[in-house]
DNA sequence: CGTGTGACCGGCG
DNA sequence: ACGCCGGCCACAC
């Protein structure tokens, strides 16, 4: 029973929880998803922007990654790659080996800064999540 | 309040 | 097949 929603955002909702302030922001509703990542499997940024409803401009969605290094809880980061799903953050790691270790320890190949069987280990919330 | 930037994506030459 | 270009949204200065 998937709801149709009106391109907005699903777990926004449990997020305004507290409209009060801004605690609410973009950032969270990324992370939120990024958790929400099952081990071993990898999305696009395109494919969370999609799911936010902005897929026009996944590179917020990138940009939202930028602080995730010090969002917390910890947020799989390494889970989130581009559409060609090349590692293409893993220079903002602390190490150029960092983000490949990371998902290998989820059980995902990569090779040459690339994830091996991206195409089968994508997880896109917009299908799983149920948009 | 205006400008710049960003871990992207898709289209076109 | 490859490279260049624009777009789009949010955040920081």
């Amino acid at each position: 029973m998937k709801k149709k929603v009106a391109g907005k955002k699903v777990i926004a909702a449990k997020a305004e929880v507290k409209p009060t302030v801004k605690e609410y922001s973009f950032f969270q509703d990324v992370y939120d998803v990024v958790r929400q990542i099952p081990k071993g499997r990898v999305t696009s940024y395109g494919a969370v922007a999609n799911y936010l409803g902005t897929k026009l401009s996944a590179r917020m969605v990138g940009w939202a990654m930028n602080a995730a290094h010090v969002a917390k809880p910890k947020v799989p980061a390494q889970r989130v790659v581009n559409r060609n799903g090349m590692l293409s953050g893993k220079h903002h790691f602390g190490t150029p080996t960092a983000m490949e270790e990371l998902l290998k320890k989820d059980g995902v190949t990569v090779k040459n800064d690339t994830v091996v069987d991206f195409k089968t280990r994508f997880w896109d919330p917009a299908v799983e999540l149920g948009l």
